[in-house]
DNA sequence: TCTGGGGTCCTGACCCTG
DNA sequence: TCTGCAGGGTCAGGACCC
């Protein structure tokens, strides 16, 4: 391990490493969890809010937390709870809006320390990750060890904590390392044992006694499920009959649970998974209630969307627009083109459409545009057929370019955007339409409507106790 | 008490086609 | 030509994950 540097490769896609061999009952599957990931990295930044309540996220009215300290959930605070209710909770808590940009940064090294140790390392989210190190073994000792090493190495080169499972199978080293990490207490954290083993042949005497919501795939409404049928430990879940569970929760559900509680879980770890779909959606800070602003807000989301799966290389053909209403009911609504599309406008076209049958006057909080059925490489903007139905459905302009014409000239000028916005930033360029309202990049104040506009520009919502720590 | 953003997967209804 | 059926594609929604 003290071959690679600490930085990510180079720019550039690595090469595709595809999925492992499937387990063979050796514990060499790690799971790497970064503790209270996003917390720990601004605490990094600012040495003076160790030991502090810090809340991540929770921006602007209708934000929730993205990460909190182990100090700060000592007060109950926990990710995915609104922001009003954290700030009640814990008025003195440190509240920094998120720095995805920066997190991703962090995140890009820590994954290259562990691809210095096998390439089948497959990421779940910025903070965690699979590892297959089977085929480590001889060069760098048991996956126990292996498993230290990757923690110590972490801590050194970017003093963050992580906690590592240890097991036969993906899904039980996810487990275990759940059981490793530190826990809040009203009297301060208490540390975790950092790694944890799942030795093989103590698979079922680990599981059984959890609680069955500790099972992947065990929500609100399978836990409703099966508490109906007196299951609470994956014990009891167990004991079920495959086709009382098949019954119970569907084909493939009932299944899917049925082998993890028998602790048997054949997914190999898949390294550079293809992206399936790439969507943008964001909550306003005040709702849209008329269809020039959904529209508008269409068009923004779209472009953005468009810049993403350029960036892939990808194309889709299927547009989805999602709308939640004021009273949080949520629709989708979804087309497949002719073929696949990639810009901005061919998307935004497809979305409006689509949001035609949408009455927003009651109230939009959330709008979202999404593709999907991605193919790799394809640059299609339109379809023949779909130009000229679009071509039949515009009023016809004197002097107006015939449709193949106007799609090349589109085609210009999206590779234009594209090469301004590659020199000078993304926000340089912009549709007409939306000009001057900054689209969010991935992940930026991903965990609620930004203070710093709404649909109309949007108030101004100090966050309690982050002023003072903030400037 | 109020509920983000970006994903994946599954299910059921409906329609079309052979 | 009509009917029944199976299978595939499409669409909408739900559940779940981090």
């Amino acid at each position: 391990m003290s071959e690679a540097g600490p930085h990510p490769p180079a720019a550039g896609r690595r090469p595709r490493i595809g999925p492992g061999p499937p387990p063979d009952g050796s514990a060499g599957f790690l799971h790497v969890d970064m503790d209270a990931f996003y917390a720990a990295v601004e605490i990094r930044r600012r040495p003076e809010l160790r030991g502090q309540p810090v809340v991540v996220g929770a921006s602007g009215p209708r934000g929730v937390v993205a990460a909190a300290s182990y100090e700060a959930r000592a007060y109950g605070i926990h990710s995915a709870m609104p922001g009003v209710r954290a700030a009640r909770l814990c008025p003195h808590a440190v509240f920094l809006p998120g720095d995805h940009r920066h997190y991703a940064e962090v995140s890009g090294r820590i994954m290259a320390i562990l691809r210095a140790v096998t390439p089948y390392v497959e990421p779940l989210s910025l903070d965690e990750a699979f590892l297959d190190v089977r085929g480590a073994r001889r060069l760098l000792g048991d996956p126990v060890a292996i498993a230290w090493a990757v923690r110590r190495r972490i801590h050194d080169e970017e003093g963050l904590a992580a906690s590592i499972g240890v097991a036969p199978v993906k899904f039980l080293a996810k487990l275990a390392s759940v059981r490793a990490k530190p826990h809040a207490t009203p009297q301060g954290p208490t540390p975790g044992r950092g790694v944890t083993v799942v030795e093989p042949g103590r698979e079922l005497a680990f599981l059984h006694p959890l609680a069955v919501t500790a099972l992947w795939g065990v929500g609100p409404a399978t836990h409703a499920v099966l508490e109906r049928y007196g299951v609470r430990t994956v014990g009891d879940l167990a004991a079920m009959g495959e086709d009382t569970l098949r019954a119970a929760l569907g084909p493939a559900s009932g299944l899917h649970l049925y082998r993890l509680a028998h602790g048997l879980d054949d997914r190999p770890v898949v390294a550079d998974a293809a992206v399936k779909s790439v969507s943008h959606e964001e909550t306003f800070a005040r709702d849209l209630t008329t269809a020039d602003e959904l529209r508008t807000e269409c068009v923004r989301l779209a472009d953005a969307v468009g810049v993403r799966l350029r960036e892939a290389g990808v194309a889709g053909r299927t547009v989805t627009v999602k709308v939640r209403f004021h009273d949080f009911r949520t629709i989708t609504r979804s087309v497949t083109l002719a073929g696949p599309a990639d810009s901005g406008t061919a998307i935004a076209r497809a979305a409006k459409a689509l949001l035609e049958a949408v009455d927003p006057a009651t109230g939009v909080r959330l709008l979202g545009v999404g593709v999907s059925r991605l193919v790799e490489g394809a640059a299609v903007q339109l379809s023949l057929d779909e130009l000229v139905a679009a071509d039949a459905a515009r009023p016809v302009t004197p002097g107006a370019a015939p449709a193949d014409a106007r799609r090349r000239s589109w085609d210009d000028v999206t590779r234009a955007m594209d090469a301004i916005r590659g020199r000078f930033g993304r926000e340089a360029i912009a549709p007409a339409t939306v000009a001057g309202r900054k689209a969010k990049e991935r992940g930026d104040q991903q965990w609620g409507p930004g203070s710093d506009r709404g649909a109309d520009g949007g108030a101004t919502t100090p966050r309690p106790g982050a002023s003072s720590a903030l400037s």
